[in-house]
Formats: C-alpha cells, sequence, structure tokens
DNA sequence: TTGGCTGCAAAATATTTGCAGAACA
DNA sequence: TGTTCTGCAAATATTTTGCAGCCAA
C-alpha cells in the first residue's frame, strides 16, 4: 500500500497502529467483499495475533468515516467493500460470489412522486440475484 | 383470515396446525416487514404457548414454498415479507421504518453486457435509504 | 397410525463490550 | 504523558438444532 494512502487514513483522523495498517491494506483495492471473519484471517496471515475485537472495532471506526460500506446482501453475516464509489451487486446464487456492477441508477431512472409518497431518496443499494458467468 | 387463504396453504402442502394458522394470519396482507421475533411476539398474544423453534421452522417452511421473502435491509436481524410480489423497499434512516415501492426495475431499465459482464439476473432487490414522509 | 410439528433447552454463530495493559501522537 | 487502541475473555443477540412427546391427516 502506498505511503499517501496511509497518510490519508492518517489526515482523516486514524491513529495508525500496525494492526489498523494490515487492515488498510488487506481492504485496499479489495473487491472480494469480505466479512469481518475473512478480514480477520487475511489480517491474520500477515498479522497473527490480531484479534476479533480489533478488526470489528476498526471496521466501525472506517464505517464513521464513509472508507467503508456495509453491505445488506448475506443475512448470515455482514460483508464490507471499500470501494464507497456508488455501485451496485451481484449475487451468484450458485456460488454464493459477490460481484461488483457499475451502473447509475439515478441516471437512468427518475423515480416520480407516484412511486415515492413523500420518501426522499439519499441513496440506493441493488442486489442483482442471478447466476454469474464462471457458473453459467 | 379467509378459510380459502388457509385452504391454500394446505393445498402448497402445510400441514395445518394451530400455531401455524396464527403465523399465517399475522403475515397475511403485513407490509410491517417484521423480524422473526416481530412474529413470535404478535402470535404469542392470540397463542401464547407458541414458541421461537416453531416460529423459525415455519418461516423457513414459508420461505421454501416461495410464501415469505427474506430480506437484505438490516444487518441486526432477519426482516420478511409475506408480499412475494416484485416490488422494493425504502428504509427511512431517521425511524428505521420499512416501506414498500412497488416500481418495475425491470420495465423502466435494460441492463446492457457492458454492465453485466457474463452474469444472468434472475430477480433484484433495490433498498432505498433516506427520510420518509412522516420524519420530513 | 405415523410422519411431521411443537416446545423446551442447549448449541452454534456473529457481534459487542469491559477492562487492563500497550503504544501512538 | 495522555488518550486511544489492542487483545483477551465474557456477554449479548440471533438463529439453529436435538429430542421427547404430541397431533393433523
Amino acid at each position: 500500500m502506498l505511503k499517501e494512502s496511509i497518510l490519508r487514513y492518517k489526515e482523516k483522523g486514524f491513529k495508525l497502529t500496525p494492526q489498523r495498517i494490515a487492515i488498510f491494506e488487506y481492504l485496499d483495492g479489495n473487491t472480494s467483499h469480505p466479512s469481518a471473519e475473512d478480514i480477520y484471517k487475511g489480517v491474520k496471515e500477515k498479522y497473527p495475533t490480531i484479534s476479533f475485537a480489533t478488526v470489528y472495532n476498526t471496521i466501525q471506526a472506517l464505517r464513521d468515516k464513509g472508507e467503508v460500506l456495509e453491505l445488506m446482501i448475506d443475512s448470515k453475516r455482514r460483508h464490507y467493500d471499500p470501494n464507497v464509489s456508488p455501485h451496485h451487486h451481484t449475487i451468484c446464487m450458485k456460488c454464493n460470489k459477490i460481484g461488483d456492477m457499475f451502473f447509475d441508477f439515478a441516471e437512468k431512472v427518475v423515480l416520480r412522486d407516484e412511486h415515492l409518497s413523500g420518501f426522499e431518496v439519499l441513496s440506493s443499494q441493488i442486489n442483482f440475484y442471478g447466476t454469474c458467468g464462471d457458473c453459467l
């Protein structure tokens, strides 16, 4: 991970411990939509003494600062996405892989009042369920 | 709940116990997107000896037969929707209320290959986050 | 009659919390 | 140095499971 990226976290107010840097590195550019356990296991390889509490604490700090999104995709456990730019997800019902779909919903669709009935939309997440290319 | 509705469940292969009928009645036309605990509490009023295991068992049976959908909305607990016709949801970030939005995504938007990259979409769920009319 | 359902309790899983010691700033 | 973070363990919350007895078909 580049020093500039690390410094960006520092500027955002993160206290930079080695554990946190290991988590930042694990998440940087990661498109696998990991769960807390995935992050724990992945970071444990490089930093064997890390604890679950630290993973959860760091995820929480990242969420608070808008550096990570919690995905509403898997009812069994939470998954996280370090890509916070607006996009959506595909979920393969065969292999359970979560993929990214870059598609600007707001650009394509204008919601009309009849749909909204007074609700003010700030953001949206779309889950597309189906079969991925590998499984087809 | 109408007798015909009850009979429909019977035809679908449900063994009709009083507990199950109480759950069917609780869910029938329910637009509150209840959690398992909500269902448990609601049914307990009319059927005080019901257990959590029965609620979970019945939800599972309903899901298997396509009579109830599990919503990917709340990372803390699962919510269920007895309305299985295609629709989406609004989540108020102030009061946490889950609302329905009837909007045919497939009708409005044609996903192009560039977005799909080999993924075959079978269904979709959209979560709209924002503020509901009551909270505005 | 019997296979499936219920209720109880225990287990499993995921996440949160309390706290003493460590370490970043 | 002081505040924040870490790691451990215990607590909490949700969902699942095992099993003996019950009951709808």
